[in-house]
DNA sequence: TTCGAACGTCTTTTT
DNA sequence: GACGTTCGAA
């Protein structure tokens, strides 16, 4: 199907930059339909380069077809290539793709996210990374609980060290590369953090467990300090490729360069050529340790001389585009970069002014309604986005009401469910006695009479003898030791009892053992976990035909009940049988370089169930609206994209106006979210929203002033100069409550006593410069004053809940002298 | 030990 | 408004 014409086989190496469209006279298939710069792109000679990729130029397409280029050309072999994404996603989508371009062992080459090669080479590396064969993997959940036992056992104030921030804390110290001992210790605060950040590290060896931060630092630092591994790995990988790269941190940096060559004498000497693929326009990831300047700086210490760009957008009419490019320009950290389409202008982007959320998302579900019986779109081609997850209920309300079906990404996945994680708790007992974590998940439930007390004696224990709660329990008399030297012996027996049996065998005799099923079904609302359980034997089954042991750095799409949604391997051109081209270190991930071990069945299942939490929630079939927040859509398009909640406070969010770049990030985001848009784009904002259980005013995102007037359309009703005409009212009525019930209500609750010393009459004897006192936020200093009688509102500072709108009819306020 | 009431919190999110 | 955590009572 993929001849390997030789006549195609040219020095199109040197084509660069190409002259023309058609490079050569015998153009290979593969690069038919690129256009001149994807194609400049994809045939760059050796060397290092950056692509800057605009939203909807091609970019995966770019980067899959330069692999299956370099191959075609004898240019690399696939075990000499290394492409690495941010999420399994894109990883899977980067196989599907070149193994429809070429036949090529996939399984060969190093294709995956950060953190699965990672986690490839500790396995293959585990000794030189003081690291247990079978180490397990901790999830951010798993982590945070490890760091509240943590704090339990050292009496740490959590008052003062909030678990969550210590958790924050650790990880953006891993992010930065830094172990405790190279943290900055300014104060007595900081000096206790990195004390429990030390202890944490300490804990985590004891028990053979590695979060997600430890997985990249590790390798990193396992590179770093082992000449022969990283003369390997840099002799082996002659071609990296990194897709997103404005999303890296400081350490996936590092680790990149560890990979890419050494410093010699202060100067950076890369062996392989490294291509960058990314979009400083569409980072978002900066609140999580993403670093934009990675790119400069790997053009300043690469030496990079090729940089290409991608502006030529195949997604977009002209309207959408223009808006995005014009909200873009304003920031002012750019690289420079604008996108063209050659595609008319299409529609106007339509803005909506709602009164209310409800009336948001009813005007939302009404306008889907029409475009679908009308215009004949299909509902999947829509998608709703927002900037925050609290945003989709009253969307999903209306949605529903209008027996409209949605499906909604983002929710709890498969793996982080509560029933399966305490099955895969017991599960990892089995493989790993010492998992303190695991044994505290799973020790009391379903519960056997083993309560706080128990366990504080046997964590006594355990920290006298400097051992796991496993091997502490032995030395716990009476009772508390009766119970627990029985749950103990029961993992015990089930781990000899299910040697050598299949991973299926393994998780169902754990299920009934364990009695997590029989509690399940004895449970009323039990009957989704008991399905979710019997899913988790489904998954084992497809995990161990799909995926082998072991091999987990790509996995195949599956669906939600765990079926691959593409035909058999076989049939897409895959060979799972096809000899690997180079024989030392391709093993699969999970085998010990040293001794040719490898990972247990239920070892590797383990590690893919923490690296690839499984897909969000089935819901719906395929004929649903799409709803996700913006972060969620990058690198989705849709026909149709709402864009909602456009609106101060929200987008761009008040806690960003605070942070050092944030604002632009927000644009960003809003840029990301626009370009999400094939041929129709709707903003809204509303006037009013429910935040927090209270009726918050907003004022409509600056954003909209960054958008050229001539490619939108406002299409609210009754649009006023300064677009209220006393539509507050409208639209409480609309919903059956209307603002002065509201105010019925809450006067009502105001004259029973305590009276409060000095009820407002509604916009009087208040001024901007007033001091006030809110009976929720306490003091605050009134900013502005707006509107009339009922609509009559106050901006006022808070000093702990920062500025707020206020009704005047509805708050609670109170003058202060 | 277990259950229910009260309290506090609440951007974005992948691995 | 909703969820998770904590605290007190049975």
């Amino acid at each position: 199907m993929f001849p390997q014409d030789p006549v195609s086989r040219a020095p199109q190496g040197d084509a660069f930059p190409p002259q023309g469209a058609a490079p050569s006279p015998t153009p290979s298939p593969l690069l038919a339909n690129l256009n001149p710069e994807q194609l400049a792109a994809v045939t760059l000679p050796s060397g290092h380069a950056l692509i800057l990729a605009g939203a909807g130029s091609g970019k995966t397409r770019v980067l899959t077809t330069r692999i299956a280029w370099l191959l075609q050309n004898g240019l690399a072999t696939p075990g000499g290539i290394l492409a690495v994404t941010f999420t399994n996603k894109a990883a899977k989508e980067m196989v599907a793709r070149l193994s429809a371009m070429l036949p090529v062992n996939v399984r060969g080459m190093w294709i995956g996210t950060f953190h699965g090669l990672c986690n490839r080479l500790l396995r293959a590396h585990h000794k030189a990374a003081g690291l247990p064969q079978a180490f397990q993997i901790l999830d951010t959940q798993d982590q945070l609980s490890a760091i509240k036992r943590l704090c339990k056992q050292y009496n740490v104030d959590t008052e003062r060290f909030v678990p969550k921030q210590l958790q924050y804390f650790i990880a953006g110290c891993k992010e930065e590369g830094m172990r405790p001992g190279d943290v900055p210790t300014h104060d007595s605060d900081a000096r206790k953090k990195v004390e429990i950040y030390q202890l944490y590290e300490e804990q985590c060896q004891r028990e053979g467990v590695v979060d997600f931060g430890e997985l990249m630092l590790r390798s990193f630092e396992l590179l770093r300090d082992n000449d022969p591994i990283r003369a390997h790995y840099q002799r082996r990988f002659a071609h990296i490729l990194v897709d997103e790269f404005q999303d890296t941190n400081k350490l996936q940096y590092a680790w990149l360069k560890q990979l890419a060559g050494d410093e010699v004498a202060g100067h950076f000497e890369p062996q392989g050529s490294v291509m960058a693929v990314g979009d400083d326009d569409q980072s978002i990831y900066a609140f999580r340790g993403a670093r934009v300047g990675n790119m400069q700086d790997f053009v300043r210490e690469f030496d990079v001389e090729r940089q290409i760009k991608l502006e030529q957008n195949y997604r977009s009419y002209s309207n959408i585009l223009d808006s995005a490019n014009a909200l873009i320009s304003h920031n002012s950290k750019r690289l420079g970069k604008n996108l063209r389409t050659e595609q008319g202008p299409g529609e106007p982007v339509r803005v909506y002014e709602a009164a209310s959320d409800l009336q948001e998302a009813q005007w939302m579900v009404d306008e889907i309604r029409q475009l679908v019986r009308s215009d004949g779109v299909a509902r999947q081609e829509v998608a709703i986005l927002y900037r925050s997850n609290a945003q989709s209920r009253v969307i999903e309300t209306a949605l529903f009401n209008a027996a409209v079906p949605y499906r909604v990404y983002g929710g709890l996945r498969f793996f982080e469910r509560a029933e399966i994680k305490h099955a895969l708790a017991y599960l990892r007992l089995l493989e790993n006695p010492q998992d303190d974590t695991s044994f505290l998940r799973v020790v009391n439930f379903p519960p056997r009479g083993i309560g706080a007390r128990s366990l504080e004696l046997l964590q006594d224990a355990a920290n006298g003898a400097g051992c796991s709660l496993h091997d502490a329990v032995s030395t716990i008399s009476g009772k508390a030791g009766s119970n627990l030297t029985a749950f103990v012996a029961q993992i015990d027996v089930l781990r000899e009892q299910t040697q050598g049996q299949t991973l299926r065998a393994i998780i169902e005799q754990m299920l009934e053992a364990s009695g997590l099923l029989e509690h399940y079904r004895a449970e009323r609302d039990g009957q989704d976990r008991v399905e979710n359980l019997e899913e988790l034997v489904n998954a084992a089954e497809s995990f161990v035909m799909l995926e082998g042991f072991g091999r987990d750095a790509v996995a195949l799409p599956l669906d939600e009940h765990g079926e691959p949604l593409t035909q058999s391997p076989a049939s897409q051109g895959l060979d799972l049988n096809a000899p690997l081209l180079d024989a030392p270190l391709s093993g699969p991930p999970g085998v010990d370089q040293d001794t040719g071990e490898t990972l247990s069945p239920l070892g590797a299942f383990l590690t893919h169930a923490a690296l690839e939490a499984g897909d969000n929630q089935a819901q719906a079939g395929q004929d649903a609206v799409q709803l996700m927040t913006v972060h969620a859509s990058k690198g989705l398009e849709f026909d149709v994209v709402f864009i909602g909640g456009l609106e101060e406070g929200l987008c761009p969010h008040e806690n960003a106006l605070s942070e050092q770049g944030g604002i632009e990030e927000e644009r960003r985001l809003m840029y990301v979210a626009i370009t999400r848009a094939r041929k129709r784009l709707y903003l809204s904002h509303s006037q009013t929203r429910m935040l927090h259980g209270q009726t918050r005013y907003a004022m409509k995102s600056r954003f909209f002033d960054e958008l050229p007037e001539s490619a939108l359309k406002w299409i609210t009703p009754k649009q006023s100069a300064f677009g209220r005409t006393a539509p507050f009212s409208e639209a409480a009525s609309a919903y059956g409550t209307s603002a002065r019930g509201q105010f019925g209500l809450n006067s009502e609750r105001f004259a029973s006593p305590p009276v409060p010393p000095q009820k407002l009459p509604a916009a009087h004897g208040l001024s901007a410069g007033k001091k006030v006192f809110h009976t929720k936020f306490g003091e605050g200093k009134v900013l502005a004053i707006e509107g009339t009688g009922d609509d009559a509102r106050a901006q006022v500072s808070f000093a702990r809940h920062g500025t707020k709108w206020l009704a005047l009819a509805v708050a609670k306020l109170t003058l202060v002298d």
